[in-house]
DNA sequence: CAGCCTTCTTAGCGGGTTCTTAGGAACGCC
DNA sequence: GGCGTTCCTAAGAACCCGCTAAGAAGGCTG
């Protein structure tokens, strides 16, 4: 997956440093803006991924910014940081459009965790295109051709059917009996042991390069995304 | 927003057939299934964005389905359509994580005004994300991901237990029965000698940076929650 | 109909995980 | 400060989980 741009928007120039600083430790493109008015260009401009969005700004305050940003069109997922934690604050966030809602202080890696639960939700809504990546990874559905770093990567139905479901649950765990009923059809509590099987034909071939992306969870099941230390 | 996609479940020719039709006047995308198995395999292939989803059917009935989709760990929206207009089945057919539910006779209004609303109930509210977070330190149950201080802590399946549990009760101080019970699942007095270990093993891993936050009271059990001296 | 690809089962190995035990350390009460 | 109680830790044994190899069974294609 290519590297995703996100839009910090906060008055606070401490804050606001922080934040971008954090991401781009976490690996994000990240811009940034320090009032509404400008967000509003930059999100014209170079539409990013994600919007980190404060609440509590002059002039022209958050939910006013998303308010815009919806009233035109505009789909960007939004997270809101602010300083209150009220219901009724965190209802009218959300019924303007908003993903997500932080409330002040918070952990960077809360925040971290967020942005990430937002993308993933994003990537692995149905009406996103038909073709999946992450990494190198990349799965044409439509061409029914997967390759990894530009290789093509041969794989039987079953092979071609848990890389597809393993990628739309990027970053997600999933069960051995999740495995099972959407990759297969079978029950839940089948005898699991042909997943474990189907998972070490597709890491030799789609692991057969770095990074790895299918990892085990033991004792809960796979998962794939990119391993960051 | 592009078309939305529903399926509609019935055995009945007739209902299914009107349901349909009026569905696609609204400007839906709609296709159907005649029975529970058919269903679900047509929900794993095209994933729908909603499904209205008859509850009397012979051979795999509207609940089962619902229950099996949300075992899966599928959240597709579900509309129950039932003949009987019961309060148990209305609370079952919730339980078993449906949307919404309307009792036969109906107007077909009804079903769109239903329809629609459970589309813009289910766009705007975020993922509920299983996320906990502590000081600086974050699990991210979807992910099955635990981070402390940014880093990366791995966990046996029985310690990510431990640490949700007590993650949950922030501030709380559970006794070792207590944790016995919904962490191992074993009678609360049982042997607690087998938690002092794992909070060990826990406090080695997640405790090796500053605050502490794992705490013993003394004569009582454990508890997370950052000391404030 | 033969050969290949694919699917799935089985069995064994290796290593992570769980739990017990026991000794020593820390705490708190008197 | 002494003493009993509570708690911590190290170490090891048994266990279970997941990986892999190998092969049987089924299906598709030439």
């Amino acid at each position: 997956m290519s590297q995703r741009r996100i839009l910090v928007v906060d008055d606070e120039d401490n804050l606001r440093t922080m934040l971008v600083a954090a991401l781009k430790y976490e690996g994000y493109d990240v811009s940034f803006a320090p009032d509404g008015q400008t967000a509003l260009k930059m999100v014209r401009e170079s539409s990013p991924d994600l919007i980190v969005l404060d609440v509590m700004m002059p002039d022209l305050d958050g939910f006013a910014v998303c308010k815009r940003l919806r009233d035109a069109g505009n789909r960007t997922p939004v997270i809101f940081l602010t300083a209150r934690d009220s219901a009724s604050d965190k209802v009218q966030g959300l019924q303007i459009g908003g993903d997500d809602y932080l409330s002040k202080p918070f952990a960077l890696e809360e925040l971290v965790a967020r942005v990430e639960a937002v993308l993933r939700r994003v990537d692995s809504s149905p009406d996103s295109a038909e073709t999946w990546t992450l990494a190198d990874l990349v799965m044409d559905d439509v061409a029914h051709r997967v390759t990894r770093a530009g290789e093509e990567v041969h794989l039987s139905p079953t092979e071609y059917n848990l890389v597809k479901f393993l990628l739309q649950n990027t970053g997600r765990v999933l069960s051995r009996g999740q495995l099972l009923q959407n990759v297969w059809g079978y029950a839940p509590d089948d005898d699991p042991s042909v997943v474990e099987t189907y998972v070490g034909y597709i890491r030799r071939k789609v692991d057969a390069y770095e990074p790895k992306l299918i990892h085990t969870v033991r004792g809960v099941g796979y998962t794939m995304r990119v391993q960051q230390a």
